[in-house]
DNA sequence: GTCTATAGGCCGATAGAC
DNA sequence: GTCTATCGGCCTATAGAC
């Protein structure tokens, strides 16, 4: 009973510390991230942040490890959706986690342990991707001669990735073309693949 | 000439700052730079940098500025070049500046003074591609109604960012797959330039 | 334009009591 | 698991002499 209660204690002193860590770096960047600093917002001491995490950059290894964990569900559910691409493009452009990405980015330039981690989640995202895009062009009976899956998940990505930094910018030239561009492009899709299902359910009936 | 050799001096003296910042901003990001550690690399002491340009964060400013003047005539020529939408992709696909481009991106998510800065030479360099893009297509007889120069400029810009910007990550997945993709319809332009040329001389001949 | 000196403050991290 | 106390260090910025 005695050691339950701790741990729950301790699970939720994390949760607090991680929670005030991710505000910081949202509001006022990594570099604003002290000990002190989270400690305060946490509403607790400074030294609880050691005693949990070691270093500030085991701190930050750990805001990397659950912000990508909270966003493998979402991304999951996106490539599970009825059209992954459009759900993959809706995902991607919501600003929600971007500012934390921004900053994990930025740190990751100089914190080995952070980029090794990136880039290992990076990859198995990009697999997940190219293979449910593979998916719906196969569906559609398209194939990736004229793009190859792995060229529309990349450039999905980090075409909207540019989108969203840009608009935390301030900067807007040129988006809402590109919006109506990928709109475009978007339903051309889904009405190939409405017209693939006829064509496959007329194919079925002779 | 007290004046004249004063003036000689301060112009070293700055610029001796501004390599430092410089420097130190891509090997250890921008939360390493502090006046000490710019001095020390510049082999002069802190105050000075205070004296030159008033606080950090003017520091910081006076970097972007004269980075974005050096990037100003790079990306002149590229527009200028025989093919102006490949010069842009190997411009771009550059990873000279990246490093200090994403410390200074990172950076302006929260300092204003940077993040106006850059939104304005942004919208330039846009405006610019964009019109450089235009007159291509039309020197082509396109047109621009299947992909609107303004989404291929900031289709172009987006991409080659994200490519750079994982390399520097150690992400490669999906990477040579966009470079023979890409490669392949810059081709398909240049032949379609050299078959529209003929065209022209055709017409004219008759 | 560069120097010395210094005020005033936040930092990471550890030791040891409870 | 959380507390108090503390070490040693680096930081921005300014004052004033030369």
């Amino acid at each position: 009973m005695k050691v339950r209660k701790s741990n729950v204690e301790g699970v939720q002193t994390r949760a607090a510390i991680l929670d005030a860590t991710e505000s910081i770096m949202r509001e006022e960047g990594y570099a604003a991230v002290s000990s002190r600093r989270v400690a305060e917002r946490a509403g607790l001491k400074s030294q609880l942040v050691y005693y949990h995490f070691g270093t500030m950059d085991e701190l930050f290894l750990a805001v990397y490890q659950r912000s990508e964990a909270q966003y493998f569900e979402a991304h999951a559910k996106a490539l599970a959706a009825k059209n992954p691409l459009r759900a993959l493009w809706d995902l991607s452009l919501n600003p929600r986690g971007a500012a934390l990405e921004i900053e994990l980015l930025a740190l990751a330039n100089h914190r080995k342990s952070i980029s090794k981690e990136i880039a290992k989640s990076t990859h198995r995202f990009r697999s997940l991707q190219t293979a449910a895009i593979t998916r719906v062009l196969d569906e559609l009976g398209i194939g990736d001669e004229r793009v190859p899956a792995e060229v529309l998940a990349l450039a999905l990505i980090t075409i909207s990735r540019g989108l969203v930094a840009e608009t935390s910018l301030g900067i807007s030239i040129g988006h809402e073309a590109m919006l109506a561009f990928v709109e475009k492009k978007l339903k051309a899709l889904e009405e190939g693949g409405a017209a693939a299902r006829r064509e496959r359910v007329h194919s079925a009936a002779d």
